[in-house]
RNA sequence: GGCGACAUAGCCAAGUGGUAAGGCACGAGUCUGCAAAACUCUGAUCCCCGGUUCAAAUCCGGGUGUCGCCUCCA
């Protein structure tokens, strides 16, 4: 098992701090508006390396927390006229909403930084009490940078870089420019809680020390996040954690890449931001988990409006191969004639999916495979049938059974077939503004045609309803429909 | 200016020492009244230059280009 580390820029051999016990923790969401598709892409990262690990039979702990207080939600919330927690709190709930529809795994524990003051204060003040913090007059609190020797190791950059042309002006209170804030003095008519320090709140790199500490202990083995958060705040987490206990704070970086939209960054500025509801609302949440597991997790990748519709396509034939092989399986019932036991891949697809996962989480690699699986089949099926062998159903079984067993640890696979097929047609007969019974009456008329060997007018009415977007395809059991847009970008 | 990452077929994308997964598009074929779907076949020596090695897309040095971070950000 190899992961990417950060801190070292290689990829390392995965080895737990305790045996098989796994501590995980990847910093969430300031929850100040609707989570949008590059929170949905950290979120489905992490929850698989969780769901992987375990699958490869380590006991992972994962936290994945709330920041719940802060400047943008404070902002927000006063400008719809709510108390700052009270708004956070209706945003987690939705956030909550949209990571059930994504059918993401659950974090074993979702603290929330307002939830953690007590604990943020006291280790605030053990950072103060080694030399490491000090208040300012005003009430701030903040982190002596230079006093901590490996300030920068994780972005790979040394302190007097970080002045090199950048004018920071040295902020009242501050000793140096560098130096962050721990703890923030309350302005009026802010949230608040009180400290040694005055009335205030906690800055934001604190809490993901405190909780991480709190809920998993002071060292844990991977910590996630987005590349993006790399510098200032998993540098300061780091120099926060380990001045405080003097011992490792993670063991492996992991860092998520970020998420280009057709070409631009992805910006609230530029308006082109995707949230999770919106993309949901055009994709099944198996297609949008295929975008992204298309692509290695630490790839900063730029995706375009046909890349969903070309995961839709590629879900679609993955469902219909799968339908295809439970009707084969149903129709060659018990029939064991026709088995060659060297047909039956289905060992093989665990092992190459292992292989490929256990090299840092290589789901594009694992997708690839599942093509060739499904390549495979169709044309097993197709080959048995076509030689008038019965295939042993066994055999189809099996490799059904155990891609369903292994790809579901990416999520894949979990609906039935026919539901998801169902509701992908009936969402562009809606789109195409079709009516079922119209597409089956054409049939019934192009039927007759054909028995009156009247070809002109049978091609006339396919050739109509290709142009309405509708796909016919005559089969030995009949003629059947489809949409167009499944099959084509 | 500093730090970091990336550069693989028309496009997307795996692959960290032994002669390049997968997908899309293109073309040919099987099937079909003709189509469609499905399946089969067909394509790259890996940005440029130099080095290490029996052997490099993969390691090292230089160059060019793209991007991220250095301010809140998944």
């Amino acid at each position: 098992m190899k992961i990417h580390n950060s801190i070292t820029g290689k990829k390392e051999e995965f080895i737990p701090i305790d045996g098989k016990n796994v501590r995980m923790y990847a910093c969430g969401v300031t929850v100040y508006d609707l989570s949008h598709i590059g929170h949905a892409r950290q979120a489905i990262v992490y929850a698989m390396m969780a769901d992987y690990l375990r699958y490869r039979g380590y006991n992972v702990k994962y936290v994945r927390n709330y920041t719940d207080v802060d400047d943008k939600i404070i902002k927000r919330a006063n400008e719809r006229g709510k108390d700052a927690l009270e708004f956070s709190k209706e945003q987690i709930e939705e956030s909550e909403k949209d990571m059930a529809a994504l059918h993401v795994t659950e974090a074993d524990e979702k603290p929330k930084a307002s939830e953690y003051i007590g604990k943020i204060i006291e280790f605030v003040q053990g950072l103060i009490e080694k030399g490491y913090a000090y208040p300012a007059p005003n009430g701030d609190v903040y982190y002596r940078v230079r006093k901590f020797n490996g300030y920068g190791k994780l972005s790979h950059r040394n302190v007097d870089e970080l002045l090199n042309g950048v004018r920071k002006e040295l902020e009242e209170g501050k000793e140096d420019p560098l130096d962050f804030a721990l703890w923030k003095s309350a302005k009026p008519g802010e949230i608040s809680w009180d400290s040694p320090w005055g009335k205030g709140r906690p800055g934001w790199h604190i809490e993901c020390s405190v909780m991480a500490k709190d809920t998993l202990g002071e060292s844990i083995d991977i910590h996630g996040g987005g590349r993006d958060l790399v510098f200032p705040h998993h540098e300061n987490e780091i120099a926060q954690s380990e001045a405080l206990t003097g011992k490792p704070f993670a063991k492996y970086w992991s860092h998520c890449g970020l998420i280009k939209i057709n070409g631009e960054k992805m910006s609230k500025s530029l308006g082109n931001s995707i949230t999770i509801r919106d993309a949901l609302e055009m994709y099944n949440y198996e297609v949008l988990k295929y975008v992204f597991f298309e692509k290695h997790y630490a790839s900063d990748v730029d995706i375009y409006d046909k890349d969903y519709k070309q995961a839709e396509n590629h879900m679609y034939y993955f469902y219909n191969s799968i339908k295809n092989m439970e009707n084969y399986v149903k129709e060659n019932n018990g029939d064991k004639d026709g088995q060659k036991v060297e047909d039956d891949i289905s060992a093989s697809i665990k092992e190459k999916f292992i292989e490929v996962m256990d090299d840092d989480f290589n789901t594009s690699a694992a997708i690839a495979q599942l093509h060739v699986i499904f390549k495979y089949v169709n044309n097993l099926m197709k080959t048995a049938k076509k030689a008038n062998k019965i295939l042993a159903a066994n055999t189809i079984a099996n490799i059904l059974a155990e891609v369903k067993e292994v790809y579901g640890v990416l999520g894949f696979f979990k609906q039935e077939p026919d539901e998801f097929i169902n509701n992908m047609q009936e969402k562009y007969l809606k789109e195409l503004n079709i009516e079922k019974q119209y597409i089956i009456d054409e049939i019934g008329k192009r039927k007759e045609a054909k028995q009156n060997k009247d070809y002109q007018l049978a091609d006339e009415i396919r050739s109509n309803l290709d142009e309405k977007g509708i796909i016919l395809n005559d089969t030995p059991e009949g003629t059947t429909w489809d949409i167009k847009s499944l099959y084509q970008i």
